[in-house]
DNA sequence: ATGGCCGGTGGAACCGGA
């Protein structure tokens, strides 16, 4: 089973680019971030013409998250549960039954920036960063509560998490930046430290591989780009890994989105 | 060498992104 992550950067803008892709890689599972629409404004049909099920969790203008399956997608689940105030769309839960039941998160991590510290280093209440580590705390749990109940999962998205080096073209760039600080990675290591495999890391460990190149300043000319959007398996899930895959060619497409697919084989 | 964007909203600039 190929299962895909894919941050779009607004459906409306991709209503090409992303079925294109979709053609040509025949992912079974997708799942998209930052589709900016209202779940009524979501051109379905586009994907429902596929063969796919479409769930979405969006809002006007921002954020936004859905899933694409060729399998039936049950037990739908919207929103990152830990904080009933909070309205940004961007968790979004099912289940699908292949060989086995796995649970699919797909997630849209917040950026952090900009970082606001007090006088002794932590971050401002109610600020951006506060959010993004509170967010991330509230994901912890999640990933707590699934490994409690054994149920199977995979967590893929845009993680706005650089987690080393090797996975920035600058890394000294980013030191100070929300996506690399050691606040952030600390965070995202509690995560792996649960016993979560990072796809791609669990394949190679070479450095130069990226899912976002910014608009600005020619970053994709220059391959100045940094690996953010991942995938995190659970024990069971990642006995079954198979493959794990970058489609970077998208990046130099017509029309294309800041970030490229990320995708996995597994055997399920 | 240098500077450099894009999407959504709403109907011009501005916000947000990473």
């Amino acid at each position: 089973m190929k299962i895909a992550t894919f941050n779009i950067n607004g459906i409306k803008a991709r209503v090409n680019a992303l079925p294109e892709w979709l053609d040509e890689a025949q992912p079974d599972v997708v799942v998209l971030q930052e589709i900016k629409s209202v779940d009524e404004g979501f051109p379905r049909e586009i994907f429902e013409e596929r063969g796919y099920n479409v769930e979405t969790h969006g809002q006007k203008s921002f954020n936004g998250v859905a899933i694409l399956s060729k399998l039936p997608l049950e037990d739908v689940t919207l929103g990152l549960p830990g904080d009933p105030e909070d309205e940004q769309a961007r968790w979004i839960e099912a289940t699908v039954v292949g060989k086995t039941a796995i649970r699919i998160c797909g997630l849209y991590l917040p950026n952090g920036n900009p970082v606001e510290l007090t006088a002794d280093g932590t971050p401002v209440s109610g600020g951006k960063y506060d959010y993004k580590l509170l967010w991330m705390a509230r994901m912890q749990k999640r990933a707590e509560d699934l490994l409690s109940q054994e149920m199977p999962f995979l967590m893929a998205g845009d993680y706005n998490i650089i987690p080393q080096a090797e996975d920035a073209k600058r890394p000294e760039a980013w030191h100070e930046d929300a996506l690399h600080r050691p606040e952030s990675r600390a965070a995202y290591q509690c995560l792996l430290n649960l016993g979560l495999t990072e796809a791609f890391r669990a394949r190679t460990q070479a450095s130069g591989h990226y899912s976002f190149w910014d608009y600005q300043a020619g970053a994709w000319n220059r391959d100045d780009g940094i690996r953010i959007d991942h995938f995190l398996l659970s024990p069971q899930v990642a006995d079954l890994l198979r493959d794990c895959q970058i489609d970077k060619e998208i990046r130099g497409r017509e029309k294309p989105s800041d970030h490229v697919p990320v995708w996995v084989d597994l055997d399920i």
